[in-house]
DNA sequence: TAGATTGTTAATCGATTAACAATC
DNA sequence: TAGATTGTTAATCGATTAACAATC
């Protein structure tokens, strides 16, 4: 029974998509135009039962004895995911960490358009940056209401994130990609992704020697 | 029955443990010297049970009717994911994200220090930065083989990043942290993580209306 | 047609939670 | 002591895998 629905589909579900999604873009870059559950569960290193079964939580998108045409597949699920769109993000921080942000155009290659960026420096305010001016956090409010901003990334120190979470959701933002190292208190309707990268690093030193 | 081994430890309880510790640092530096499974489980947003269940694999770090002492369990933590210690790591790409790293300065903090960065590119090589000199990658074999470092970060571009691993992984390396858009294809004895910031935007956006 | 691969069901496996005796 | 909280067991819940009929 597809649906395209939140119907009851686990999160962990819905985590894969993405990593689907850049692997058939890869495949497609190469050539292939045609792939299969099992091909794509060599190159992921996940069992071709798990891509079926999360696949058809969505719809039926393959053909028995062919597999998935590659270009409509990613269509498919660029639609599930709602990446079939451009979104504008808001930045807030415009430190190292956010400026390197700013900097990399693998956001906006992807659907992911940093539409202003915001600290409270005095010596960042109004600098240009790879094409906006940072704003003081003050123009916050006003910015992200006015252009219905949904989606922010927060790169500013630990002990100013959840102040500009709860700034950000008071506002209207409703997901955000978290770079400071703390866990944000957020409400139910409010996603949050965490980045931290000494997390990872962490997480692999157990297994070595 | 606790454990200092690899025993049969759920990958997934290690990556929780890092985010333990995380929180436990938070509640120390705000002047906390004791907490319970109730209260890191109300940050965290994770139940108590199982908090008390995936450190209970490690040892008995509590005590009953008081919880646990934040500096004792931070420690027990570390030993356990072998952060007691200093890492060195090599670092692979010096573009405008693995330059972003190098000036990082979480990683050394939580002790994990970058100590080489290579690069192919010939205006960078020889070039400072953050106190080291951007290497060749020819010297990659010798640098990291010299100083036995067993840990890498990936900042190239993802056509270069599989040649990148190999190169790695033949030199001893045997965790990498890698932010190339891409996935790996390593032997089971090596670790891999990803950082992919659009994966996480891209698994936002299907909840957002 | 013969071979391949899907979508789906049922079986297995593993992770989370609830509950409570032990005890600080 | 009374209250609180651990560590652990058993029960529940959910996710993964195996298997196969359907069919391209």
């Amino acid at each position: 029974m597809p649906s395209n629905l939140s119907d009851n589909i686990p999160d962990i579900v819905i985590g894969r998509l993405p990593i689907y999604l850049r692997a058939l873009n890869r495949l497609a870059q190469d050539g292939h135009e045609v792939t299969s559950s099992h091909e794509l569960g060599q190159i992921l290193g996940i069992s071709s039962a798990q891509i079926r079964k999360d696949l058809s939580h969505f719809g039926g998108f393959g053909k028995q004895g062919t597999g998935y045409q590659i270009v409509f597949l990613e269509e498919k699920l660029r639609q599930v995911l709602k990446v079939n769109r451009e979104w504008e993000v808001a930045l807030v921080g415009a430190g190292d960490l956010g400026t390197a942000l700013a900097h990399y155009g693998g956001f906006a290659e992807r659907g992911f358009k940093i539409s202003c960026v915001f600290d409270n420096a005095k010596e960042k305010i109004g600098k240009p940056l790879n094409g906006f001016t940072v704003q003081a956090l003050d123009e916050l409010e006003t910015t992200i209401k006015a252009r219905a901003i949904k989606m922010a990334m927060i790169a500013v120190p630990a002990k100013a994130a959840q102040e500009v979470a709860d700034k950000l959701i008071a506002v209207g933002v409703r997901a955000i990609l978290n770079y400071a190292p703390i866990n944000l208190n957020v409400p139910p309707e409010v996603r949050v992704q965490y980045i931290d990268p000494v997390i990872h690093m962490q997480r692999m030193t157990f297994y070595l020697p």
